[in-house]
Formats: structure tokens, sequence, C-alpha cells
DNA sequence: GCTTGCCTTGACGCCAACGACAAGGTTTAG
DNA sequence: CTAAACCTTGTCGTTGGCGTCAAGGCAAGC
């Protein structure tokens, strides 16, 4: 498999896969020409960093997913180190969540504050620029 | 009042007020050998920028505060711009929490299947690099 | 032989809110 | 006179995960 197909199978493009390889989460093979090769199980592998990427993970909490998985493991996140990222960004989240309820209260009370005290002092016409 | 005063009562650094005149929030006084001059005012213009980046907000986002404090009003969002921005914000939110609440919830699902399926297949002790 | 459609490496662009540094002017204290 | 401590503009770097050319090589059909 060239690296077009795995990036449609993948459903991304090109210059990501170039990227997750020069980043060391992608090994593909070289054929004579110096084309890229990819196995099936790297397609397998591509997805479980997609998915990861798109839950908030950064690159790096990605790593321990795909060794796992390169190591023969059937899902990226039954080895140890994935368990620690695994907590780790639910520490995170957790944290997170607080802050941002923490803001949305926040807003809701100066929602509620502004709305009390209305003024129609400041919004003078719009003006496009000369 | 000089940047590098109202800098330090703002809390901030000379850098960033500079940055705000760039980006057109803050607009001080010139004296005659070319030094910015801030009046009390902009004190509070900076101080409630600071407060809503902090909350989330961008650049562009804090204008209608600012336009409204200048106008004369005693708080930033009291405008009806202002409270269309909040609403937006808050709507923003609200939304971000859903997603971030869904991605906590599958966590603790990988989590759990990941300390099911517990398996020492794949750390390799760590190699440091030759 | 020529076009089409793959592939290669390389390098800049993006977005946000600045940090850091360079090279120089000004005012004040000693 | 000079050093210190302000100030000025200008430019590049940061962080992440790519997008988007650019310039060129290789394979295959006509």
């Amino acid at each position: 498999m060239l690296i077009g197909e795995l990036a449609e199978r993948a459903g991304t493009s090109t210059r990501t896969l170039r990227y997750y390889e020069a980043h060391g989460l992608v090994r593909p093979q070289r054929s004579a020409n110096g084309y890229r090769v990819y196995d099936e199980a790297e397609l397998r592998v591509v997805r479980e960093i997609r998915a990861l990427l798109d839950v908030g993970f950064g690159l790096d909490d990605v790593r321990p997913f795909v060794a796992c998985l390169r190591a023969g493991n059937s899902s990226g996140d039954v080895c140890p180190d994935s368990v620690l990222v695994l907590r780790r960004k639910l520490a995170e989240v957790d944290d997170y969540l607080v802050r941002l309820t923490a803001v949305r209260q926040q807003l809701r009370t100066q929602l509620t504050h502004a709305i009390a005290h209305r003024e129609e002092t400041c919004p003078r016409k719009r003006q496009s620029a000369p």
C-alpha cells in the first residue's frame, strides 16, 4: 500500500502521514524507487493516532499507544504506559472541566449584571474604514 | 504615566501594552520625546482586557468591552455589543463543556477497558539515544 | 515521446498572544 | 563624562498539526 492509498483509507492526507513519520510514529518500508510502502498494520496505527488526536491528545501522548499496538496487542491502551497517559489526560480533562465551569459561571454572572445595568451609551454606528 | 508604570500596575509587560496598541485596543498620548503617556482610565481598560483574556476571550472579542468603557460606562459589559459577545461566549463554553464531558466519558471507558485487559507485552526498557 | 498521475524532499504559511533581542535615543544621578 | 534606567521601533521565535505550493523523479497508457 502506497501513501496515497493509506491516506485515503485512514481518512487523512499524505502530508499528515509524512508528518507522523517525521515524528517517529509511523515507519513505512521503502520500495526500490524510494516510495513509502505500508502494510495493513499501519492502517490501524494511523487510525489509533487519529482517534486519540481527535480526543485532544498531543503527538507525544500518542506514542505509548502506538508502541502498544506494535507490540502485538489488539488495542493500544492495554499497556502500562498507555494507562498512565490515560490517567493523566483524564485528570487534565477533569481539571479543565472545573475551570471551564467556573468560567461559565462567571459569564452568567456578568451577563446578569450587564442586563440589569443595560446602558446604550456606547455603541456608535459602526463605520467602515475609509 | 509611562508604559513601564502602567505595565507594572496592570500586572503585565510593556511588550503586551504595545501589542494591544498595535491592535487598536489602547491609545496612549505621546509626550514631546515620543514616549507613550497613559492616563488612569487606560489602567482600567488594560485590566478589563486582561480579565477577559484570562477567561478565554480573544482580542477581537474584547473590543466591544473596551469601547464600552471608553464611552463612559462604569463597567465594560453593559453595552449591547458586549452582551452579544458574552452570550456567544457562553454558548461556546456550553458547547465545549458538552464535548469535553463526552471526552471524559470516553477516557473513563477506555481506562476501564485497559485495566480489564491489562497486558505487559509492550513496554520494553526505555533507551536513550546513542 | 508525451501526458497523466502517482511519488519524492524541502520549505514557507497559519493562528494567538506575546517573549526576547537588537540597536539606538533620552533623561537623571553621580 | 558616564553609567543607569528608562524609552523607541523592528524583527524573529514560540507552540502544534498540519495545508500548500515548488521542483522534480518514476510508471504506465496512448
